[in-house]
RNA sequence: GCCCGAGUGGCGGACUGGCAGACGCGACGGACUCAAAAUCCGUUGUCCGAAAGGGCGUGUGGGUUCGAGUCCCACCUCGGGCACCA
């Protein structure tokens, strides 16, 4: 490293080699030019193209992993880079205990955005994508991160894209065999037809098939496959979008757009066959808990039974979760769209049944589930008779029920379910208990006990004795638990062929069609019935054509009737190939539609490990070095995942869902992409408005007794987002050019615990550029530039504050507490400070350790301390400092003593002082028996080293 | 409606059931300076008190405990997720 170029001295400016932003400018790029042409994050791999022989990978690895990116146009706000701050100084300590770390940063390049700006500006999405992935690393690489920059990744690379559509054809050419519990590919499923092993649905031996037809059969059974369902259709954006894309209000998630529901033919993929998986593998994960219970519910495993009514339309299966209460099952309520409705419609009925049909299927699913919970139904006509005790159920229907859960048919039990109460109050339909309520629910309603529904205020819910439910041959009356009635009642089912156990999700398949261009294309072809093929690996990757024009055809976005006609689908000359696909050369049609943005970030972390690799997507040997289970019942999975709860359902869902269809069929060791999940909190700012409602500049609001003003006016203050609309933008250049890029990074680390989300103040970040100020001073003559450096030993406190300052920074960094680190290394440079303040030299020892527990947090201020040490190199794989355990014990140590649990004095006393001595001291003490007033204590807690506590009676 | 998470000085935040308020911002006072900035030293939860000292204090109300910010119950407020899921 060069030294600074000597400032001219000037009179009325700072010293000249003051620890300035322009100072911190020069010593900052220089590093990371270092860091840069040396290589110094570069992580090697056990074997393949970036294993390195000079430096084999040690056994201790780790992988650290941010959340995919997708490069915005609009550049970072200070927000963003918290997360990836808080990687790299862990990523950095991991380092200095000796650990193997990867850590790299790639782009999720594919997305809506960037094909937005593509229609409005004319210019390539690739041009787009390209240039803010370019200002992005510009920016990241101001802030010093230690990424191995070899690693990064972009989806839209085609080098990147061709393996996420090769990972779709191992999905497509695979099926879930419920039986093993797991994907198989899809060969064995044709060798068990083939042996007769296996029926077909319909009973036809496989032989008695056509080829088209054993086509079908075997479409049917594939991970991901055609369907023509009820889809989410967004004419706004001109795509279908995936449940978890809707918002409860029925609009699309990006831009907010009216989502309609109509049926169209699209691929989908079959999450829903792991769901179980995806729910039981959560308790072998170390994540967030509220995060496991967002997916836990958004799965939505409910175990109960399918239970048959027999009707003049025939058997109506209906799905209940308490199958104990079927003798309380007074009517039955369908689905409108239930496909025995018509069968059941009694001639006079008919008109106000298809009207009510009619008017449901009208209506939005927002509309449908916004209405003010008034129960709305029409009676069929119908009776069903209920199996249990043969009495007829009239059969309504209501748009309360869903077709798309459970079988779309309820039997309602009223008194057991307050939904079903109010229906049935509202229809004047019967109520018939089939549990006596406990005493104490009667007597919170004001009512004396009785087991006539018709008072009841409403439905009983919780543990009751079953009463009224028996039969000839089965009875529950009498039991008191839910659980053995269910059981009960399940085995009669059972035996009598009327219904059986079964389990029920809310989890829905995936939804995988995009009507866009910026997205992979499939790697899918059609034949001339329609049928689809996969396209042969040796034809991957199917590369996204050029395009002129990128927009789908334009659509208002009310407009639910239109079709859809994905850019795709204009280019003719490249949806027309000719393939031999086994069978000679034919004409086949391209699938015109692209895969959604999740699909990159489904898999991503995986070509990081081996990003060249043309032959695989990853090298097992890779693979199973940096990811593998590391014991028996270990997951394996990246061992720090950082990002934010948004993706708490919806990358983290189907990234998992593909990780365990890729383990299936032996393609990675481990059964989990993430094993350790972290949610960094989120930078939030303050925003202004005035009394119209404009937002003002919050950069120039001025604050006084707790009223905010701006030119004079008075103004309103929020707390939110940063965002171009609120004025409240500060950027990480600012922050660059102002402080430098370490006092940024110790900022954002200090301000608070890495999982919460506080607002941003400018104002308090110079409390950060003071300490390493006087840290810089503590080691360097602002005057002269010398090092103030002494070799002599520091004073017996200095050096006992230094080893305990280790000790806690250490333990701080490991469980991610950089706020309480920073704080730590704050009070010894304080202590050190004072030392300089009377000897004018600072002990070598103290600011070794200071450079090199200070490095992971800020590395260019680290590095350049550790070189005008006199070393050489960088202090990246310097070992942490380790603590003397001789200079941990204290000679002494104060022990508040309580009297009736009230602070009263505090005795010194020896570390290793027994109960008896702590006692002996706190008796002798003055204060103490002042707070006694003479009195002997009847009881005393001594607790050595932490408190003593005497209670006298009053 | 249901399910999570969080409420601590003027502000951001510390805190294994054992001295509440570490560290930082702000504020106040002092040193240095012709002066200002910067820097250094000190004070800073609140109330009573000249002081010594004492009372009160971690959203509210109860409880457990020798001792509660921390554990339990109920409630309030804010943030997030789900929302006719049978």
């Amino acid at each position: 490293m060069s030294e600074n170029p000597p400032t001219a001295a000037n009179s009325s400016g700072p010293p000249p080699h003051r620890y300035t932003a322009s100072l911190a400018a020069r010593i900052e790029s220089r590093w990371q030019d270092f860091w840069e042409d040396n290589g110094t994050f570069d992580a090697p791999n056990p074997a393949g193209p970036l294993a390195d022989p000079g430096r084999p990978a040690g056994s201790e690895k780790l992988f650290v992993l941010d959340m995919f990116p997708y490069p915005s146009g609009a550049g970072l706000h200070v927000g963003h880079p918290l997360g990836y701050i808080g990687t790299d100084v862990f990523a950095r300590y991991k380092r200095m205990k000796g650990f193997n770390v990867l850590h790299s940063l790639g782009y999720d390049s594919f997305g809506l955005p960037a094909e937005q700006h593509a229609i409005a500006t004319g210019v390539h999405p690739r041009v787009n994508t390209e240039q803010n992935i370019t200002n992005m690393r510009r920016q990241l690489r101001r802030l010093g991160l230690g990424h191995d920059p070899r690693r990064s990744v972009s989806t839209t690379d085609e080098s990147f894209y061709r393996w996420t559509q090769w990972i779709f054809l191992q999905i497509f050419e695979s099926w879930y065999d419920p039986a093993a519990g797991r994907a198989r590919h899809i060969n064995e499923l044709v060798a068990e037809f083939e042996s007769g092993g296996r029926r077909t649905d319909d009973g036809r031996g496989w032989a008695d098939l056509s080829p088209g037809e054993r086509r079908d059969v075997l479409d049917s059974h594939r991970l991901v496959y055609l369907s023509d369902a009820p889809v989410n259709w967004c004419p706004g954006l001109g795509t279908i979008l995936a449940n978890e894309e809707v918002t409860a209000e029925g609009r699309s998630d990006i831009g907010n757009y009216p989502v309609f529901k109509r049926n169209m033919k699209q691929w989908v993929m079959r999450i829903t066959a792991y769901a179980d998986r995806l729910i039981d593998d959560l308790d072998r994960l170390d994540w967030p808990e509220p995060i496991k219970l967002m997916q836990r519910n958004w799965i939505g495993r409910s175990e109960g039974a399918r239970v048959t009514f027999s009707s003049p339309a025939g058997g109506i299966e209906v799905f209940t979760t308490r199958p104990d209460t079927l003798f309380g099952a007074t009517f039955m309520v369908l689905s409108p769209e239930h496909p025995l409705v018509p069968a059941l419609t009694a001639s006079a009925r008919r008109a106000e049944v298809e009207a009510y049909v009619a008017a449901a299927a009208a209506k939005a699913d927002a509309d449908r589930q916004d209405d003010t919970k008034e129960k709305t139904g029409v009676f069929t006509g119908a009776t069903a008779v209920n199996p249990v005790n043969g009495a007829g159920v009239p059969v309504w229907i209501a748009d309360y029920v869903l077709m798309g859960y459970g079988t779309g048919a309820i039997m309602a039990v009223p008194s057991g379910d307050q939904r079903d109460f109010e229906f049935a109050r509202a229809h004047g339909l019967p109520v018939v208990a089939t549990q006596m309520p406990p005493a104490d629910w009667f007597a919170a309603r004001g009512i004396e006990p009785t087991a006539d529904c018709a008072l009841w205020p409403g439905a009983f819910v919780g543990d009751g004795t079953v009463i009224n439910s028996s039969n000839d041959s089965v009875s529950l009356d009498g039991l008191t638990s839910v659980a053995e009635a269910k059981s009960r009642v399940n085995d009669w089912l059972a035996a009598n062929s009327l219904g059986e156990p079964t389990t029920t999700y809310r989890l829905r398949d995936w939804l995988f069609s995009r009507q866009r261009y910026w997205g992979e294309p499939f790697p899918v072809v059609y034949d001339e019935t329609g049928r689809p093929h996969a396209v042969p690996e040796s034809e991957l990757p199917v590369l996204l054509p050029e395009l002129a024009d990128f927009k789908p055809t334009a659509l208002d976005p009310d407009d639910s009737v239109s079709d859809p006609v994905p850019p795709l689908a204009r280019v003719k000359e490249w949806t027309r190939v000719t393939l031999d696909l086994g069978d000679g050369p034919r004409g086949y049609t391209r699938e015109v539609n692209v895969m959604p943005q999740w699909a990159g970030s489904c898999w991503y972390e995986m070509r990081y490990l081996d990003p060249t690799n043309g032959d695989a997507f990853v090298d097992p040997e890779v693979e199973r070095y940096w990811m593998g289970p590391r014991g028996a019942g270990h997951t394996g999975g990246v061992d720090l995942y950082v990002g934010g709860v948004e993706h708490a359902v919806l990358h983290l869902l189907y990234a998992r869902f593909w990780h365990k269809v890729l383990f299936d069929l032996g393609h990675v060791s481990s059964e989990e992409p993430f094993h350790r999940l972290y949610n960094q909190g989120y930078i939030q700012a303050y925003a202004y408005r005035d009394a119209r409602g404009q937002a003002v500049p919050a950069s120039e609001v001025t604050e006084k007794d707790g009223t905010w003003s701006w030119a004079g006016e008075t103004v309103a203050r929020e707390y939110g987002k940063m965002g171009k609309s609120l004025k409240n933008i500060v950027t990480p250049d600012e922050m660059y050019d102002e402080f430098g890029a370490d006092t940024f990074r110790l900022y954002e680390m200090a301000m608070g615990p890495l999982d919460a989300s506080r607002p941003w103040n400018t104002r308090d970040v110079v409390g950060m550029q003071r300490f390493v100020q006087r840290l810089w001073r503590n080691a360097v003559d602002e005057d002269t530039g010398e090092s103030i450096v002494s070799d002599g030993a520091a004073p017996d406190g200095l050096r006992r504050a230094l080893h305990r300052t280790i000790v806690g920074v250490d333990a701080d960094m490991d469980g991610l507490r950089f706020n309480t680190a920073i704080a730590k290394l704050i009070e010894l440079n304080n202590a050190l400070t004072q030392h300089v303040n009377t000897h004018g030299t600072a002990p070598r020892e103290v600011v070794a350790a200071m450079a090199q527990m200070l490095s992971p947090l800020c590395p260019h201020l680290g590095e350049e301390l550790w070189h005008r040490l006199g070393n050489s190199g960088t202090v990246t794989y310097v070992p942490f400092p380790q603590a003397d355990p001789a200079l941990l014990v204290e000679d002494t140590v104060e022990v508040p003593v309580q009297v009736n649990g009230k602070v009263r004095s505090r005795i010194v006393v020896s570390p290793s002082a027994t109960e008896q001595e702590h006692l002996a001291a706190a008796l002798a003490d003055e204060k103490v028996q002042a707070a006694l007033g003479g009195k002997d204590p009847v009881k005393t807690i001594v607790v050595p080293g932490r408190t003593v506590n005497l209670v006298v009676g009053k």
